[in-house]
DNA sequence: CGGGATCCAACAGGATACTG
DNA sequence: CAGTATCCTGTTGGATCCCG
């Protein structure tokens, strides 16, 4: 361990990484392409039916350039694109996990303060 | 198992969770709850120097509305006031904690596409 | 099919001042 | 100490049209 992490330098950098995934539809995106899954970018539009094409494509963008979704484009006519995660990008599949058991404790912890 | 959950339901109740943990400062402040740390309000300006008080209160009181974060209130003069997570709000750390380590991932898996 | 560009409305969020 | 109220700006996000 050569580095020297102080907690509060630690703290700081988590919210650096956590800016990554703010967004209004990053999560969501980011479940649909849970445990491996594949997705056009069409795919995205009929899953998540509320959002716009400039929002899915701004959204993929961002995750494409923080490394955590991957993009291949298959050259042909019409065209091809394929969305992924990345490796780093699976790594948060247990944290998304986790964040799936914990919404479902809600119901069984409390009742839910009726959504808002 | 009396409740019948398709996939997709599913997801969309887990939307509306997510939407809890939305907001600029949530998942920072959250962070500074883990573990059953209690905070006062002006710890949190301490703790997060780039957050303003309308911005803290705001986000206390919807993490509060939505039963992640409590509030007790000491009735004294100077009053005093201790944030805590819930039950339910620990139920989180988990995610919070699994969040926590694929950010130090991060350097391990991939050279950091530049922060933005 | 998979986007980009543009325009516009809504809201998130910051700075400051004030209060019990 | 622990907020609230107000004002103001930047960003988010939706709708629409266009392109390779």
């Amino acid at each position: 361990m050569s580095k020297i992490y102080t907690p509060d330098t630690a703290a700081l950098g988590v919210e650096q990484v956590l800016r990554l995934l703010e967004g209004r539809w990053k999560l969501v995106i980011l479940f649909h392409l849970f445990d491996g899954k594949v997705q056009r970018y069409s795919d995205f539009g009929r899953l998540i039916p509320g959002i716009s094409q400039k929002m899915l494509s701004q959204q993929l963008r961002q995750l494409e350039a923080d490394g955590i979704v991957s993009r291949k484009l298959y050259p042909q006519v019409p065209p091809k694109v394929e969305y992924r995660l990345t490796e780093w990008g699976q790594a948060l599949c247990p944290a998304l996990d986790s964040m799936l058991k914990w919404a479902e404790k809600r119901e069984t912890l409390q009742s839910p303060p009726e959504a808002s």
